[in-house]
DNA sequence: TTCACCTGCAACCAATCAGTTGCAGGTGAC
DNA sequence: GTCACCTGCAACTGATTGGTTGCAGGTGAA
């Protein structure tokens, strides 16, 4: 599963692609902090069809920010964050030098504690770099 | 100048997809470095009708990641990346406290001297987790 | 074995998007 | 005033996207 990223586009246009609707980042916030999920039970709670959410869910693990693993007949979706530091590094880089705003409000995540910081669920391997 | 976003789309929906395209993450980040352009100028040495940066450009402003200001005849457009802020709240206030990578790479950032919040960004509304 | 349930594939539709071209209207310089 | 140059608007096209429905196929449980 997981749908290699199209050729034609980077891995940014891909994330930023992913994010860019509203949907698919409910969707992705959902399972990165209520764990794994199936497209059906997720489709449940949402006017959508299942069919619907499937789409979303194969356009965020395309662009590697959720994973699927088949478990007996059923295949649960996992968010996959760390593909999130690609767009962090866009920002650091292409913002390079710019005010401090951004800077100070970073900092803070920098400054986070670490007791909450444990990952939220078992981030399983299927994740690897392509 | 400078559009209203639709109200249909979120503060969130219009930076993402404004980011999703690759030519306009090109013509922000030339913006953000050489400074006010013209788009006749940033079609130029683009293989691109003017027409096109110019629907890129008005993107980039709709989404509040650009500003235009007309100097006699030409109209000048600058790159606005304050608004980037809003890309880096949600980062910050989905994950919550997902994995370490990233905030390895966010303390970096974060070890700036002179780190002190202030009002973290005044976000018209729309701006919150949906 | 049978049946219920979940997934995968395909076809289809409407709306949006990226891009083009053509033309009209301002503005500055000579 | 004239002319060159830049912008703005409109129409149009092709591709992509978000969504739907219908149906076939695999899997687990009774």
């Amino acid at each position: 599963m997981n749908r290699a990223p199209s050729p034609t586009s980077t891995v940014l246009d891909d994330l930023f692609g992913a994010l860019a609707d509203p949907t698919r980042r409910a969707l992705f916030t959902r399972l990165l902090h209520d764990g794994p999920q199936t497209a059906t039970v997720l489709a449940a709670d949402r006017a959508l069809s299942r069919q619907a959410v499937v789409k979303h869910l194969q356009a965020l693990a395309a662009s590697g920010l959720a994973s699927s693993e088949r478990v007996g007949r059923e295949v649960r979706y996992v968010a996959t964050p760390e593909r999130l530091t690609a767009v962090v590094a866009w920002l650091v880089e292409s913002s390079g030098q710019w005010d401090r705003r951004i800077e100070r409000l970073l900092g803070r995540v920098g400054a986070m504690p670490e007791a909450q910081i444990d990952a939220p669920h078992q981030q399983r391997g299927t994740v690897g770099p392509e």
